[in-house]
DNA sequence: AATCAGAACTCCTCTAGTCGAGTAGTCGCC
DNA sequence: GGCGACTACTCGACTAGAGGAGTTCTGATT
């Protein structure tokens, strides 16, 4: 733990705690302070260069919202090690998977050595919001089927979901129950004659809302993929949205993208 | 300008810097404070919680790391305005975009109604790094064409790009200039005889690095996309990886799943 | 040897101030 | 009318403290 940190520039107008930050996010980049590693304290940084305590810990407040750092209250500022992260393959949902019999997650999850469990179901019933309904094609009139759960990996939440249906396809169907059976929604669908066809996919990045942050246990500086997934039909009909949001450390998205 | 805050609760364990942010947040949330609005100055807020000013200032500091405000020196606090984003759909590399003529971005910000530029182009060669090389199929001792440039909208960078081409296919070409005629590198790599089969991209959200926060001029508590696309041939040969770096709130990125 | 109490160390929250620097409006002078 | 000085207001950086609460180590006691 004998890590050389430079002096401060009293030359240069870019703030000491900006300084500061800039000396230990050198050295994170550089690996002399490896992930896991323990940042220097409070008290050993204010010795170091002679500042005031709120001094330190902005420049350790910047390192944290840029997501290198976590701070543990008692214990020490550490380097982030990023956890092993999980890739979504662009053929994820082909019915081949579809038709192994386990949902989507499950499989992926096995397959990469993970524990994948499922928390949190809700299922309720209300009416279209504006855009769930522009995107399956119906009016606000319309009753739609919500599907809320929560994803988990060895015990700790990467993702959560909601997925909308219209209430005249699903409603009483085993869609509408917590556990919707081999391969999923998708297998249901399609057992009930809704052949897919293919997915859209839209995705977004942004910082976490508070009740995201909480629910994926999220720590200060991590990102979250916004992912709204449409389902459409052989006919081209639109039967399933879900709204998702995901970790942004724990998946690598991938896609295929045809060139011709 | 007559927001009105709720006061603090002395009941809760809350800390009071995170009950003044959630005060502020909700008010944005709810449109009370709507995009381009001006926040409390921080003498305002102390006179109404009756706190010191670094906890005001924590708390505008958490809003501003969340990504919902942005402070300006002198002129006060705003509430953050989502700029126009940019779709990025599933089919832009489609040869027959590419045949129109211009590259793929011209096309799609004019469309948009956006005036694209291009600045900052480097042209180099190097040695394959080790990742690069990897897709590629190469070796460490295989040479690199190097093309980095950043896309901006409206004079407002978006997007910094760079693209590794095998230097035995691209060195002495067009691709090696700085303007690469119509159409752009996958224009010029098909003229070549390299016909393109199917890209396939990587997608990664995460904070900014602090190059990258000034390159692309970021708001703190933007994270941003970042892409690595790698082009193949018909005959399954890789050609080149495009590594970007894009504002995610420039941007959705669309794709389209095979359900089959 | 096992356990418990305390000390030492860590980060967290908050106060009450100082000085600095950018912005914008007012008001008087030319 | 135009221009500059002044002023009020804004956020930015920093100091020098306080008490609190969680963690870890250590040493004494059983």
């Amino acid at each position: 733990m004998d890590l050389i940190l430079p002096g401060l520039d009293p030359e240069s107008d870019r703030p000491v705690f900006k300084q500061m930050a800039d000396h230990l996010r050198e050295a994170i980049e550089h690996g002399r302070l490896a992930p896991g590693a323990k940042v220097p304290s409070e008290a050993t940084l204010m010795a170091h260069y002679g500042v005031a305590r709120m001094t330190v810990r902005s420049a350790l407040q910047l390192l944290q919202s840029e997501g290198l750092t976590v701070a543990e209250h008692g214990r020490g500022v550490f380097v982030r090690s990023r956890p092993p992260v999980r890739r979504l393959a662009s053929d994820r949902f082909a019915r081949r998977h579809r038709q192994r019999g386990k949902a989507a997650f499950i499989v992926e999850t096995e397959e990469s050595g993970g524990k994948p469990s499922v928390d949190s179901i809700r299922i309720t019933e209300m009416d279209a919001s504006a855009d769930v309904a522009k995107r399956l094609g119906l009016t606000a009139q319309d009753k739609i089927l919500v599907r809320s759960r929560r994803y988990l990996i060895n015990g700790h939440p990467v993702e959560t979901a909601v997925s909308y249906l219209p209430a005249a396809i699903a409603s009483g169907t085993r869609i509408a129950e917590p556990d919707t059976g081999p391969g999923g929604i998708y297998a249901r669908l399609e057992e009930m004659g809704y052949r897919l066809d293919h997915f859209d996919e839209e995705i977004k990045a942004r910082m976490p809302l508070r009740e995201e942050a909480r629910a994926l246990k999220l720590a200060p500086g991590t990102p979250v993929f916004h992912l709204i997934r449409t389902a459409f039909t052989e006919d081209g009909r639109a039967v399933e949205v879900c709204d998702t949001v995901m970790s942004s450390d724990a998946y690598v998205l991938a896609y295929q993208l045809p060139a011709r």
